[in-house]
DNA sequence: CGAGGGATTGACAGTAATCAAGGGATGTGG
DNA sequence: CCACATCCCTTGATTACTGTCAATCCCTCG
């Protein structure tokens, strides 16, 4: 961990010790798990939840690791990886603003996947204790625990159907399209290798092909892995072949 | 629906209206929702739970509907399938004894898979209103939902890592692994093209594979799309190639 | 400026999809 | 009871796609 983000806990530490208010108060808390809590809630919360600044490929935990801490992700991007016997990975799911890590450890007490930020990030550290406590005596986390749930199991469908089913072509397709902001046709890629463990393909071969949508014009390189993307063509790249 | 279906459904109304002791009493309801419900819980269930059989091929309900029911599956198997806009199709889920089908009516009104029956299945139909009402009056239903949540997702992942990661080879190896009772090395398959949908690959491809495996020794056709399978040699198929 | 890591491209081999035809079981009607 | 139709499984031939191995390019960083 470097100087910088030890600063940046420190921070955080005197800010969850000052008082609880940093949660109660938080600029996200309609996108978060703690959306519906209410005044007296918060005093229920005697564990610090730290806010922890992590950076692209830094580790939030390991498949197997006692899970000790659930993170909210309050901006950037966290890929939950699992791997195969062989050694095979697969990226099995993104998690943005609002998105909850580690939800299984209120049902199982280990990790279920290896945790990695993909795009600079800023989470909530939230001991699971807090959350398990708050669980049991106020009914209003419910709705926002089954709630992530629910996102997580419609998202892994959608990851399957639309990442997972058909052409590599119509993949990559449709993955830059979940990845572009429609209102302004930006999109921020991430590197090939992850790209390819996100579609089940090689990195040649998504290489290959993202440099053929800027062949097309589908894609337009502005430099950082960061495109100009034709949203329209490439829809229609992603329904046919 | 035929004839036969509508007497057992007739019984269990019977039944149901008879007593809410069905649920109560319910041989598999260490496996079921209902599983931590306590004497009084049940008291809360002011509409019939009804036990219903479905057949191979039938139909539970569609992506979109609204959401009346859920269902517990007693036996048998239910396929979760998804469409793309194309008309590709997916099947994302299977649902054996004590899944659930239809849990995201809880969270939205509306259907989110085509549910249909693979194997001859005895359901429980268990209003909306039901589950609802007992997820705010008794905190024993809460650990129950986020366990079947959180189930879900984890069968999705591995669904996504295990069945849709590698050769065809593998997946079809793996695939049949899962279909296995290890105790007793007996298999039983489905179509080759429910098959090919689990795995996102064709009904040829699937077909030749699983011919393969017979040739080799991998699998024993004992008739009826039930197998004698050899694990160990499968499991170094799925691990190499 | 050189080193290093990721991205791209090429050539080739291997795999899976496609199109098409046969085989085998089941069920129905003559 | 047999002939036939149907449905699914299997197989073949071919094409198209994707993985593999290797080389080169490009950008960033030291």
């Amino acid at each position: 961990m470097n100087v910088e983000v030890q600063i940046l806990e420190k921070q955080a530490i005197d800010k969850a010790w000052s008082g609880i208010s940093s949660c109660e108060n938080c600029g996200i808390r309609h996108l978060a798990l703690f959306a519906d809590l209410e005044h007296d809630d918060f005093e229920l919360i005697h564990k610090p939840v730290l806010e922890i600044n992590k950076y692209t490929g830094e580790n939030l935990y390991n498949e197997g690791d006692d899970g000790e801490f659930l993170y909210t992700v309050r901006s950037g991007i966290v890929k939950l990886t699992q791997y195969l016997p062989d050694g095979g990975q697969r990226i099995v799911r993104l998690l943005r603003t609002g998105d909850v890590a580690g939800l299984e450890v209120l049902v199982n007490p280990q990790y279920e996947h290896f945790a990695t930020v993909i795009r600079d990030a800023q989470l909530c550290q939230i001991p699971r204790d807090v959350v398990e406590r708050l669980n049991k005596e106020t009914p209003r986390l419910h709705s926002q625990l089954l709630t992530r749930w629910h996102n997580a199991v419609k998202r892994a469908d959608e990851w399957l159907t639309e990442l997972s089913t058909g052409s590599s072509k119509s993949r990559v397709a449709r993955l830059v399209i979940g990845l572009s902001d429609k209102s302004d046709h930006s999109c921020h890629l991430f590197s090939r290798e992850d790209l390819g463990a996100i579609l089940g393909v090689t990195t040649e071969t998504t290489s290959r092909i993202i440099a053929e949508f800027k062949r097309d014009g589908a894609l337009k390189d502005q430099g950082k892995n960061h495109f100009w993307a034709d949203i329209q063509l490439l829809e229609n790249i992603a329904n046919q072949n």
